[in-house]
DNA sequence: AACCTTAGGGTTTTT
DNA sequence: CCCTAAGGTT
């Protein structure tokens, strides 16, 4: 920091104050321009919310604008997190006026619960997840006598999300889309769907949507309001709106025209959860006049990496175009690695990195991106086997974990006595002796009294038409709830939820239990009760959990990032490794089979997404041989490292490991992988140049041998140790004290005492005693 | 109501 | 190959 952007304002009329110094022209450009819509393209890397935010801090500070009187849309509740507190270090504690700051979801259901009743709501509505909409679901599938299995829950719920993500209601379906679900219901399904939401009282994430689009469209006072109050909109990741967050954004922005829209249409790799690249190729069309502001210096990778990544997104058609550019100094090529198999991959991982923490590089900068969750498993076992420290972006999030969801589950009964979802849930959970025949009674009942699950409960205990034991069983959580709901009034919310975990019982079934997990559930549902401390309306509480709750994995120490390719955008790290870059990996076999040249183009934007996100050094790796679902198979380079520009790129081909294997016949053939070939005729036909290249340039001229560690050679060796037995005791440096439960040539499962039942190779234990 | 067996299916993910 | 979910069994 320069000590001249702490001072007092400049005496210059034309100096820039402090938010808007370090800019470079494009960037202020997006901050001065203010009146009429604005389109920026801001490529990977370019400064892009350093502008956003800057833009933020200008239209407040000239006073062009209230906080209050901003809308500033995001997609996740990280990306507005950070715009917050960025926002705030131009501005200070205005900031927390800004109460439009947010997720679309977040401001959809803000603004939603001021007007519910204009569809049928109250406003403590609950939000439910896509695990609640499933049961629902399954639900109305039954009492409609369809064949599940015909029907599937989960095709049914993707449906509705198309539909709703589209801004359409029930009645909007056309006859194709109608056709979609159980041979022409799929209308009358949707409509028997928000028929029993109303009754619940309740929401699915599609509504904060939909529901607000409704009341903009049918209610000219509503939608005058806020066009009135919003004087500027900001909308980030604008390549990502789907249909409905369009609809809504142009109509709220169309009075006064005064829309930002920030986003890079190379970027666009949600297609398949609903986003539009067309909204932000026709926001000019959308929105005539606009600003066109392309910010495409970048400050994040060296030119090496950014032209190889420009280079491939290049073999895309429909772009904006934009070209990025760099200072910075040129740096290495990016690498292209051809291995073997998959498990000499995770190894040369493994080494790889090993060499980086050597020469100083701090594992936290390090980072794998993989096209599918499932290729993290290799690479953990074996960052497992060498003690590799890691952490895996992704996965289950916090509040999806079964101990979170039911303890939520009580709350939201005490909360909307109507939520029969919730009641569900949790009604023997834990076990009560309430089974499936109970909640049968109960069913009916409700629906004969047309009452609340819960209410009619109550009802139900009062006759005799359940047997005397789970009549009481049923009486006692009843009366449980109503002396909780007694409790929600004088009790903060934070204890209110200490004391149901104590008072149903789910504390000592967690106790009892003796499973490897059970002490973590426990451990998730204090911290459960830590994160309540914050609030003290248990609506406000909910809220916050179903739209803005994360996983704030705090784990101390230098680890490895391991994560999809997905859930890396936005991030950045100086080394980037890429494994499994072969065709049906990435592009992935579904890509390749359904969805054509636009789901290849958008695997390609999400290979551009990938490379862009190193800042120094690019790495990427191909096996040779892979086995997919047991099975082994021959796969090829993917298409998209040849279709790097060469220039940029070093490829090198190792032949450690298995690949010795077949070196020693080297002589013999002409062509290494001929079995390969042989296996899969079908395949070779498909080679393209990346494959003719990897084996020009390594395969036979220059082998290169890396130095095998220990570790690593033990892998090969698969001789059993003969010391070590099933049902031997035996202590691991990382897992602690285990029993073995099977052993495999070399590798043995254990089940350990504290970590569960882990993979290791027998050279890592010891026998204990 | 808990346990075991079997059939199916197996990108990407936020809210 | 391995994990889940549903259904049947005790």
């Amino acid at each position: 920091m320069n000590s001249l952007e702490t001072s007092s304002p400049p005496a210059d009329p034309g100096a820039l104050p402090a938010y808007a110094k370090n800019l470079n022209g494009p960037q202020k450009d997006a901050v001065l321009t203010t009146e009429g819509p604005v389109l920026m393209l801001a490529g990977a890397g370019t400064g892009k919310t350093a502008a956003l935010t800057a833009r933020l801090a200008h239209l407040i500070a000239t006073r062009r604008a209230w906080p209050s009187e901003i809308l500033c849309v995001t997609f996740t509740n990280k990306a507005a997190r950070e715009m917050r507190e960025r926002v705030g270090r131009h501005i200070g504690d205005a900031v927390e006026g800004m109460p439009w700051l947010g997720t679309f979801h977040s401001i959809g259901a803000k603004m939603l619960r001021r007007h519910a009743e204009l569809v049928g709501l109250a406003s403590n509505y609950t939000i439910i997840d896509t695990d609640d909409q499933l049961r629902l679901l399954k639900q109305l599938i039954r009492e409609n006598d369809l064949d599940e299995k015909r029907w599937p829950a989960r095709q049914l719920a993707s449906l509705l999300d198309r539909w709703k993500n589209r801004g359409l209601n029930p009645g909007d379906l056309d006859a194709v889309e109608n056709e979609a679900y159980a041979n022409g219901r799929g209308q009358q399904f949707y409509t028997l769907y928000q028929e029993r939401l109303k009754t619940l009282n309740a929401c699915d994430f599609g509504d904060l949507l939909l529901h607000m689009l409704n009341i903009l469209r049918r209610h000219r006072d509503v939608l005058e309001q806020y066009q009135q109050r919003f004087k500027y909109i900001l909308v980030d990741e604008y390549q990502d709106t789907n249909q409905v967050q369009y609809l809504w954004l142009r109509l709220l922005a169309q009075e006064r025209r005064n829309i930002c829209v920030v986003g890079d249409d190379d970027q666009s790799i949600y297609s398949w959860r609903g986003a539009e690249v067309a909204n932000i190729l026709k926001f000019e069309k959308d929105f005539p006049g606009a600003a066109v502001i392309k910010l495409e210096q970048n400050y994040r990778s060296t030119p090496q990496i950014l032209a190889a990544a420009s280079g491939l997104i290049d073999a895309n058609s429909q772009r904006l175009g934009k070209t990025l550019w760099t200072d910075l100094p040129a740096g290495d090529r990016v690498k292209a690695i051809g291995v073997w198999d998959g498990p000499e991959e995770a190894r040369r991982l493994g080494e790889d990195i090993e060499r980086l923490e050597r020469e100083g590089a701090s594992l936290d900068q390090v980072a794998i991106l993989v096209r599918a969750q499932y290729q993290t498993r290799e690479v953990e076992d074996r960052f497992i086997q060498i003690g590799l420290n890691y952490r895996i972006i992704g996965g289950f999030r916090f509040y999806e974990r079964a101990e979170i969801r039911d303890a939520l589950a009580y709350l939201r009964v005490i909360e909307q006595p109507a939520d029969d979802l919730a009641f569900e849930r949790i009604y023997n959970q834990p076990k009560r002796g309430l089974g499936a025949k109970t909640l049968d009674a109960m069913r009916r009942h409700a629906k004969r009294t047309d009452m609340p699950l819960a209410a009619a409960s109550i009802d139900l205990c009062d006759s005799d038409e359940l047997p005397a034991r789970a009549r009481n069983s049923l009486k006692a959580l009843l009366q449980q709830f109503l002396l909780w709901r007694e409790n929600a009034q004088s009790e903060t919310p934070a204890n209110l939820l200490r004391r149901i975990v104590t008072e149903s019982g789910y504390e000592e079934m967690l106790q009892k239990d003796r499973g490897p997990e059970s002490a973590g559930r426990l451990e998730n549902l204090s911290e459960l009760a830590r994160a309540m401390e914050d609030y003290d309306s248990l609506t406000d509480f909910l809220e916050h959990v179903s739209l803005v709750m994360e996983n704030d994995a705090r784990d101390q120490g230098e680890k490895v990032t391991i994560m999809t390719m997905h859930a890396a955008k936005g991030l950045e790290f100086d080394h980037v490794f890429l494994p499994g870059w072969e065709e049906g990996v990435f592009p992935s076999q579904r890509a390749l089979d359904e969805g054509g040249l636009a789901s290849l183009e958008e695997e390609r934007r999400l290979a551009y997404v990938a490379i862009t996100r190193a800042k120094r050094r690019c790495t990427i790796l191909h096996a040779a041989n892979r086995r997919i679902y047991g099975q082994w198979t021959s796969s090829i380079p993917s298409r998209f490292i040849e279709e790097l520009p060469s220039e940029h790129v070093e490829q090198e081909t190792t032949l450690t490991g298995g690949a010795s294997l077949w070196r020693a016949n080297w002589s013999e053939q002409d062509d290494p992988f001929a079995h390969v070939s042989t296996a899969r005729p079908d395949k070779s036909a498909t080679r393209g140049p990346g494959w003719q290249r990897a084996l020009a340039t390594g395969y036979d001229s220059k082998p290169v041998r890396v130095a095998e560690n220990k570790r690593s050679a033990a892998s090969f060796a698969a001789k059993p140790r003969s010391d070590v037995a099933i049902g031997a005791r035996v202590f691991h440096d990382k897992f602690g004290y285990g029993t073995v439960a099977d052993q495999d040539g070399n590798k043995l499962e254990i089940a350990f005492e504290k970590a569960g039942t882990k993979r290791v190779l027998d050279s890592f234990v010891k026998l204990a005693e």
